[in-house]
DNA sequence: TTGAGTTTTCTCGAATTCGAGATAGTTTCG
DNA sequence: CGAAACTATCTCGAATTCGAGAAAACTCAA
């Protein structure tokens, strides 16, 4: 996303760059684990996703993700192909399709999602608990401010 | 690098998640800025560096922009069919390649860069300049410790 | 109820990124 | 010095992501 240089004394730019820093730093731990068990990090969101909160429209799995469609699609074939999820039709919403987990999917998660967090805790363990605490804080409001305002951007 | 879900009482998890949410909706600002231009943000970073730190060795610019090395070949070879950068040989060092704005990447450059700066200003306002240091702080404490321990993860 | 506007999902081609070499030059140190 | 290890850069094919549609279904106000 374009990190660097004269960040020198605007607070913005600087929280920028370091914020990409620290973003790929982590995921690079998160992306080792996860690629052991023969994952790539967007199949691992997806599958977490459904793992903690149950079946899932497709474009809600999206949502968190953060991919476009077409990506997406393109992941959740992959899933399928491994068979540790299945489409099926959403009944409530019939343009829709449900994402569920197979059992060889729940299967996996609850092997690997135990590791995952315990590299991520390892990842981050510079930071106390109430460090990352605060800084979630920050970081959090930080996030809903800036995705609340994207579209005023260059508006119409 | 995924995101969600049932980050829970994890405060690392947590952190992770909004770290990365954060990173997204103030990436988009940025690129949506930087496109207006013509650029990508790879495109953008490696001018923003060169623009700051004058000709820089590709591998050093590389560095800044978190790329891999065959994906800085393919930026930096964009840059020059536009004439933005040129490449000359690196007297220091024969292995390597100087990279150089040009007059056009350098008058491009400081026509953006303020333009980039407010955007991220604009995109940041949720928090105040105190709150920004302070995040930035302690999230570069986190990307400092998480760089540091990439390789011990699953090593040998 | 109808139709304009929105949402969901997928397809497809193009753009981007990765990752594994290959090559050439540098460094280290016995 | 010379071998081994390392670094800088590029190439190339494969994997991934984007983005722009297209098609079907939903919403809701007049």
């Amino acid at each position: 996303m374009s990190q660097n240089g004269a960040s020198g004394r605007d607070p913005a730019l600087e929280l920028w760059i370091v914020l990409a820093r620290a973003f790929d730093a982590v995921g690079r731990h998160a992306r080792a684990q996860v690629t052991q068990h023969g994952l790539a990090d967007t199949e691992f969101g997806i599958l977490e996703v459904l793992y903690h909160k149950g079946p899932l429209p497709v474009c809600e799995a999206q949502r968190r993700i953060l991919l476009q469609s077409g990506s997406t699609a393109y992941v959740v074939d992959k899933l399928e192909k491994k068979k540790l999820v299945r489409r099926t039709p959403n009944p409530r919403d019939k343009r829709g399709t449900l994402l569920v987990l197979t059992s060889k999917g729940r299967a996996l998660m609850s092997k690997i999602f135990p590791e995952h967090a315990a590299t991520l805790r390892r990842a981050m363990r510079g930071l106390s608990e109430a460090e990352m605490k605060r800084a979630a804080t920050l970081v959090r409001k930080l996030g809903v401010t800036a995705a609340a305002t994207i579209l005023d951007e260059i508006p119409g």
